[in-house]
RNA sequence: GGCCCCGUGGUGUAGUGGCUAGCACGCGAGACUUUCACUCUCGUAGCGCGAGUUCGAUUCUCGUCGGGGCUACCA
């Protein structure tokens, strides 16, 4: 039921865009997001670029592209915190003329009590208290007149109403801050909660550093953004004692700060693995096909995603798996070598022999019965007509099933492969 | 150093003043099987430590240790 004396909820992301956004920043965004859709709220995207240095149209456009990517729509910006800089100087002003600050070498510092403290209520941790005695004056304007962090995001929240601000645990230090310029300006701060930080493997606070963490390295390495989403979702947060598997409709329904853990947590690219796969393995073929299509740039065969869909962990499996259908490779030496040995070449030229005479249609069935028929008559084991088979057709060992593969390939560049492989054979042995 | 946050298997989490501490990934073994993968079964491993409160603490309190964050005229 909705409470229409309640002003709906306004959230933001807020990066600062000092290079690709890592996961830990994706799940920032992605929180914000859960809980504006689920309330009815909005979800406004500020860039915080006050840092003219970093914050190029490049870095920026490589957040807005993730963002894209993961499907976390804004309702409001992206608003650039830079050209906000007028009414940040009009605040510090106030702040000079009010008594709330004093100018110092040329920058403005705020006024901050000796005594006292200031506590910040957070959604996630309950009230943490800061003593004044361990807050020094700080900076809010530097000597050039730019304004600073601390007050550029307490007056941009203010302005922009922003209701509840969700972001990383790094930024507790800083709330009291903001609350302390909030209050000076007679305004009351908006509600808080502070994630815990995603770590790396060595328990550091996630960087650049740490490998493929960025949403575009997970993109490129073959992630879906679904499967991304579910991941990071549950980092941090669990539902209950046993789902894993959230759609995005269940993800908005039950995301809840509450249920927000209070340690940091480490990002298992093993697990996220294994998710991918789960996803990859229920969607659509087509779907699939596209997907496989826009990341690799390659056009792709609809048999091709038929015959290896169940053994994709992620898209960039795929091309290992089924480049074979397109394009000859050669042989991997090692395999080979196990398979000709003795008398592959012989069981070869059976199954060749047997699927040149399969009838019409060449299609798994056939496939399977000719071959079958061949182990049948030979007396021995299914791997031991089946792999001279697999590597005479896909050069190595490892490859999807054996009919299914032969009978995407056709029967013509079937019968034409395991030729040359025979005559390699014949160059080569006894 | 000061201030602040956090501490359940290797990883992500669930959970309770009394349970065989649950689930998932990983790892190991087995089943299936034409390779790989999938799937299934079984197994592996955890409440940082020390006091206190209590009939009883993983759970509550304090301390301690460990990890992390902030402490900029960075964001």
């Amino acid at each position: 039921m909705m409470n229409v004396d309640l002003p709906s909820p306004r959230l933001r992301f807020a990066p600062s865009p000092t290079g690709v956004l890592h996961i830990g920043g994706a799940r920032t965004a992605l929180y914000n997001w859960l809980l504006a859709r689920g309330s009815g709220g909005t979800f406004v995207l500020r860039i915080e670029d006050t840092d003219r240095e970093r914050s190029t149209p490049e870095n920026v456009e490589q957040i807005l592209d993730a963002l894209r990517w993961l499907e976390l729509d804004w309702d409001e910006g992206p608003y650039s915190q830079w050209e906000r800089r007028d009414r940040h100087g009009e605040v510090v002003e106030r702040l000079v003329d009010g008594g709330h600050a004093y100018e110092d070498e040329g920058a403005v510092r705020l006024r901050v009590p000796d005594a006292g403290e200031t506590v910040i209520h957070d959604a996630i941790r309950g009230d943490i208290a800061f003593p004044h005695s361990a807050i020094k004056d700080f900076v809010i304007r530097r000597s050039d007149g730019s304004p600073l962090y601390n007050l550029a995001v307490a007056v941009d929240d203010l302005d922009m109403g922003i209701t509840h601000v969700v972001r990383g645990d790094d930024h507790i230090s800083n709330t009291p801050r903001q609350v302390m310029i909030l209050r000076a300006l007679s305004e009351e701060p908006p509600a808080y909660a502070h994630l815990p930080l995603l770590h790396g493997p060595d328990g550091k606070k996630l960087s650049k550093r740490h490998g493929a963490a960025s949403v575009q390295d997970l993109r490129e390495a073959g992630y879906l953004p679904e499967a991304v989403r579910n991941y990071i979702a549950l980092l941090g947060w669990g539902y209950d004692e046993s789902t894993t598997f959230f759609t995005t409709e269940e993800l908005i329904e039950r995301f809840d700060l509450s249920r927000v853990s209070k340690n940091p947590a480490v990002f298992d690219e093993q697990k996220l693995r294994w998710m991918n796969g789960r996803y990859l393995r229920e969607l659509d073929p087509d779907d699939l096909r596209r997907r496989l299509e826009e990341l690799t740039g390659r056009e792709v065969p609809p048999e091709a995603v038929a015959i290896t869909q169940e053994k994709m962990q992620t898209l960039t499996d795929f091309w290992p798996l089924a480049g074979f259908l397109v394009q000859r490779g050669p042989f991997d030496d090692r395999a080979w070598a196990r398979v000709m040995r003795d008398s592959g070449p012989e069981r070869l030229r059976a199954a060749r022999d047997a699927l040149e005479h399969a009838g019409e249609p060449f299609d798994v069935e056939r496939v399977e019965a000719a071959l079958r028929g061949v182990v049948e008559r030979l007396g021995v084991k299914p791997k031991d007509v089946f792999q001279p088979v697999r590597v005479a057709i896909t050069g190595t060992t490892v490859s999807p099933g054996i009919f299914e593969s032969v009978a995407a390939l056709g029967r013509e560049e079937t019968l034409a492969r395991i030729d040359e492989a025979l005559r390699r054979a014949s160059g080569t042995g006894h």
